[in-house]
DNA sequence: CGCGAGCTTGATGCCGATCAATGCATGTGG
DNA sequence: CCACATGCATTGATCGGCATCAAGCTCGCG
């Protein structure tokens, strides 16, 4: 609990300093007075409901937002019409990087479930990380760490097979729900086979018989889109030990 | 030609305010002052030589790399020793932005040719960027381009067929170049077969035949690593129309 | 001149796509 | 409350694109 003044505490406000995901998000290692000054930047907050976009290929790019609750999806799509989930984000991370270079989103970011983002007016942040040199660079860390989780997914589009790419999927899922405080075995999949599927590069009839793979050999449990992984080696053995 | 005092020049040292690529590199849109800022900070230049590395993952982070000269690869590899071209860089283009997140450099960058480079000292540059607001928000757009290009090889790699992500390659390729003054129809390619085929998740026998199916149907010339398109509409119908 | 790295081309096989049918859970209106 | 619709998942049968294996080819270079 804060010793701040009461009086100043509004419930429906976002608060970086009161907030329960500071270890994960934007304010990490940041000091109580440079906090408030990060809440005094991100005033407001906004709901998606299941199914709503948060912002669409083309809209004007303003904000940046931090999931708090909820979990999203992010896609491009071809002049074609194909489109690719290029990922998914839980509470805690940032989405709306992609609209900083051309002040305009360049994917669609849909909410998988009912969910709550805080607001961070860009240029506010541009303007206090000049400000906050902490600020700045942990900004800069996460459009990085962005850049690196990118190549590894092309890594795992580029040279994996259906089994590793669902493998590594399922260990980084529930790496990032264990750092939120989930279980490490067990996990509810917010998306449908065929978003999976789009994600890996595969159909979803592929994505569907690898899970049921997986069971048959005893390494998960699969009923719908509740996973119980009961051989976290195996998984692990897939993804490094792709040679075999 | 500059006013500036000719006893300062120094031919072998970087200069941003002198340097042709400015309309390319991060000094783009900045002013005379501002690029004399940036001057101070590059003041050193690295030469790289035909299949030497610029950087190796697991180096520690110091500085981004603008590209002068020359042509890189970046690829990263799995535990296992599979690895994946994440991009292709040439002239006026920056290097080591995946360092930023762990101060530890998250790919290799190869010369595919004999090639220079200014070193940009990172820290240095996070101060400046504290000072020029211009400075910060052109590196903030160069970073979430990479995501978005990132996004892109995502759709790529995750949806198209050998012909169209070839297609899709040349095109960058061609556009690049052009932009860099170079013919938008002619073109020698820096890499093998093989470093295609890891960036675009074929084989090189892949690659390879869809070079010759494309020379059969007139839509490129192939003699080796000397490319030309003859008919431009083809590839980009390829990529776009990709449903046929 | 001969060697080797890189490229081309052919033959074959396999992984995952495609097509199709069924199953299962949720929700809605009669 | 049940009947039915709907969206999602599973499973089977078949097909096709690319990988794999293998053999020659080209060109630059010592």
């Amino acid at each position: 609990m804060s010793a701040s003044n009461p009086l100043r505490l509004e419930p429906l406000k976002a608060a970086c300093s009161t907030c329960n995901l500071r270890e994960l998000c934007l304010p990490v290692g940041m000091s109580p007075e440079q906090m408030d000054r990060l809440d005094s930047m991100i005033t407001s907050r906004r709901t998606i409901t299941r199914g709503e976009t948060l912002f669409r290929t083309g809209d004007a790019f303003q904000s940046l937002y931090a999931v708090r609750t909820g979990f999203f999806k992010t896609s491009v799509s071809s002049e074609d019409g194909r489109d690719q989930v290029t990922g998914f984000q839980m509470s805690g991370e940032l989405l709306g990087l992609d609209g900083i270079g051309t002040d305009r989103h360049a994917c669609d970011s849909v909410a998988l479930e009912d969910s709550t983002v805080c607001v961070i007016p860009f240029h506010q942040l541009e303007d206090l990380s000049r400000e906050l040199g902490d600020l700045q660079r942990i900004f800069h860390k996460i459009m990085s760490r962005e850049i690196v989780r990118e190549h590894g997914v092309m890594l795992l589009l580029g040279s994996m097979r259906a089994e590793e790419r669902l493998a590594a999927f399922l260990l980084n899922l529930t790496q990032r729900l264990h750092a939120r405080g989930y279980s490490q075995s067990a996990l509810i999949l917010r998306m449908t086979r065929e978003e999976i599927g789009s994600y890996l590069g595969l159909k979803l009839e592929t994505v569907s018989r690898t899970f049921s793979k997986f069971q048959d050999e005893g390494i998960l449990e699969v009923k719908q889109r509740q996973i119980r992984v009961l051989d976290h080696e195996a998984l692990q053995k897939l993804v490094n030990n792709s040679a075999c």
